[in-house]
DNA sequence: ACATCCCTCAACAAACGGTTGAAGGTTCGG
DNA sequence: CCGAACCTTCAACCGTTTGTTGAGGGATGT
């Protein structure tokens, strides 16, 4: 009975059970021709994957190991990320779900809130998130993207229109349209008002320390907020998906 | 009169005149204290850069050359380009026409779905999050977490639980109450709304990969709704801190 | 039994991103 | 005109990243 239960290893990726590493191989080979044996074994030693191990010391891959192996090897193809940044960014989303008692505040201010790195063109930004040139007049009118305007007249983004910029083309590409967009916008400017109302009358204070701390607690409160309804939108899909 | 021309050399990035390669090193050390001389030979060698010589042989550095080479570098510290890459960009944007860059993918669906891996009783919640546990029953009755049930009628939480406590425990530190929060819930359900809608027909597909499709999907919307409006957030703000 | 899979561990290696040093020319102030 | 402080090229060297290869041996399936 045991016997023939550790036999049957069915195929599917909706499978109930496990692969081995070979099979992996041939599962993803369609999209990753070049994968290899020792290249998993390799993203094992470098702390990418962490497959649990059989009695006698193979390496079985659940779902849940095989889209993680996805998702790396994308990040490496697609973004020429390397393999440590992609490890922190698997590390960064575990936190989200698992954080133990670190993560007691959010990044340093200066972090959230720092001065402006790049200067974008209407058309670079286009370029740079895969974004129709007519939607960005959408997404300033709506408010969504917030240009500073040259002397020139012409618009200027940085690094905070580039992430939102291709947030809303990865919403946009699956099915939302402008309406669902301007809905999240507004939500934004919600916790916008809530926060404003909570430090303004320290942000309105003319002694730099105060300034400073006002900043502080923007940035930890404006990243506690997003934390958490990121969290309760998380928790609603979960419930959704669990069967 | 020639002479005296190439004897004055302004030192402003706004000066008509070129640097040498040392005073590139000076003038960008503020922001980049790394850079080194042989560095940016460096990035000659690889094509980067092609600076003006002079009669002797000396490397002339414009404003545009400055401003190039501070592109490199910040796309190298920002978003770890290898430099192939930012060289084929940097041609790309000279050609005058640039490809579609590959859509930046959130996190697996498998790290923002996983199966909970924590179970948690209220007061277990409670020391882990810094929150008291009379609260915790208000956050439940507001639909903020969402707990599942034992057999014996006690609450059982998990890790996105936790995620969510924590955040919540943040904001009422602040000074933020429980209305607050119920109102960044709601931007929560009708981003769930949303979705659920886009993603519904799919999830109640039979066909085990059609469901696995709409979960990655599902997750990678999630993920690009939560970017969008932590940016928007990001972006009114920033603009209310500049000065 | 025997092919085929899997394991570990160590050695190797190609590409990337530079640094270092030798040998020598240029510029500038005194 | 000299010396200090620049600049030049070129070749050799270096650490890190990202794996591959092979030896030696165990596990699995038919």
């Amino acid at each position: 009975m045991a016997k023939s239960e550790r036999l049957a290893r069915p195929v599917s990726i909706t499978g109930r059970s496990t692969r081995s590493i070979g099979e992996v191989i041939t599962f993803l080979r369609d999209e990753f021709p070049e994968l290899s044996v020792s290249k998993i074994r390799f993203l094992e030693t470098q702390g990418l994957i962490d497959p649990q191990r059989s009695q006698s010391g193979y390496r079985e891959f659940t779902d849940d190991d095989l889209r993680r192996i996805q998702y790396v090897l994308r990040e490496q193809r697609d973004h020429f990320l390397p393999l440590k940044v992609i490890k922190a960014k698997l590390q960064a989303w575990e936190a989200g779900t698992k954080s133990g008692p670190a993560a007691e505040s959010g990044p340093p201010a200066d972090i959230y809130f720092a001065e402006p790195t790049e200067a974008l063109d209407a058309s670079e930004l286009a370029t740079a998130c895969g974004l129709d040139p007519d939607v960005i007049g959408d997404l300033i009118s709506l408010g969504i993207l917030r240009p500073r305007t040259s002397s020139r007249g012409t618009w200027i983004f940085d690094e905070v229109d580039r992430s939102v910029g291709h947030a809303a083309a990865r919403l946009l590409d699956r099915g939302l349209d402008l309406r669902h967009l301007r809905s999240i916008k507004l939500g934004a400017d919600r916790e916008y008002d809530v926060l404003i109302q909570l430090a303004g009358p320290l942000l309105r204070h003319n002694n730099p320390e105060s300034r400073q701390r006002a900043t502080d607690i923007l940035a930890d409160t404006a990243h506690a907020a997003s934390q958490l309804q990121e969290g309760v939108l998380k928790g609603r899909l979960r419930a959704e998906l669990r069967p």
